[in-house]
DNA sequence: AACAACATGTAATATGTTACATGATTGA
DNA sequence: TCAATCATGTAACATATTACATGTTGTT
């Protein structure tokens, strides 16, 4: 068995059962920085998880409400994919690849692209930092997502500083 | 018009005349880094940007190589992507992801995990920090992937770090 | 009563990977 | 002559996005 979303989505309900819903979220705040996923691909796989006996129904709530948990062999296969798998190392990010062809644009365009981004990653800074101060990382599963969002934070200071080791650089693009 | 490789390729093709085959090439080498794309993908999508008049051949040589251009139409969407379009912001990395996860694996596998990536990117910072190094960036173009460079560079320093803070912490996973 | 948030799904389309398929040229 | 690299393509499959579709519950 293959698939990152399958395999996070396993992880998540080995740690306690979750819906659909609470999966999407999780994607959308906590995840987000390192996978994305939306509740289109979520609940298909849900399902084929489920079929597959990986996952089953523990409980249900208001509305259709669905609430999963891993099963052993789920939990087997989560363990398997950490340690026998090799994450995969594509790395895509479009405003990097969009730096290659910074020439193609005048001065000022360079400018404001770099800006944009620059305030872009400043505002994910302040973000992180105030989750890291205010949140609480007692239990394991919370402690591992510390040890994840303290990239976030490197990650996003290391953008800023880059940003402003590039725009005094801008100019030079317009030599020859 | 949308798409990120259909305008990497055409922003490739605004610099100057190049085949399938020295752009997949560039993926595997300079651009890896920022996006990457295989043959598979690329030639179709060549095809298709021949078809829309955003590129033409404007040579050939050994066995079927063919060269591409962008045309004016070409170099005009590339501007238009570039300054109108808002560069998506999703970011992927299966190993930060897993790090979520790490909780779920016994400590020295934990560890394990983590000296693998550390390694994995102390080796791509070498390599980015001699190709800063040891080529020539002199022309526009050349100076535009000199700031992609020096991101790599950054973002290969960060992870290392990173790297470096969190595993003493590792052990904390445990407790509790 | 109205609105936001909760909640789950499917369909159509786009993007990306792996495997298949073929052949030419160059240098050792 | 052999192997590596050059060179282009297609097919099958997997993954991911956008749009469509529907209904419930809690709050103001």
């Amino acid at each position: 068995m293959n698939g990152v979303l399958r395999h996070a989505l396993l992880a998540l309900l080995a740690e306690e059962p979750r819906s659909g819903y609470d999966l999407t979220q999780m994607f959308d705040r906590t995840l987000g920085h390192a996978w994305s996923a939306r509740h289109s691909q979520i609940y298909p796989e849900l399902a084929r998880l489920r079929d597959a006996g990986l996952i089953r129904q523990v409980g249900a709530g208001p509305r259709d409400r669905k609430l999963y948990e891993a099963t052993d062999e789920g939990r087997a296969e989560v363990r398997r994919w950490l340690t026998d798998e090799e994450p995969d190392q594509t790395f895509r990010n479009e405003a990097i690849l969009r730096t290659f062809f910074l020439w193609l644009l005048p001065l000022e365009e360079r400018r404001a692209f770099l800006k944009a981004e620059r305030a872009r990653r400043a505002r994910l800074l302040d973000e992180y930092e105030e989750m890291a101060k205010t949140r609480v990382f007692e239990t394991a599963p919370r402690l591992s997502s510390r040890i994840a969002l303290e990239f976030g934070i490197r990650y996003e200071r290391m953008f800023v500083e880059w940003v402003d080791w590039a725009l005094p650089r801008l100019r030079e693009l317009d030599r020859d």
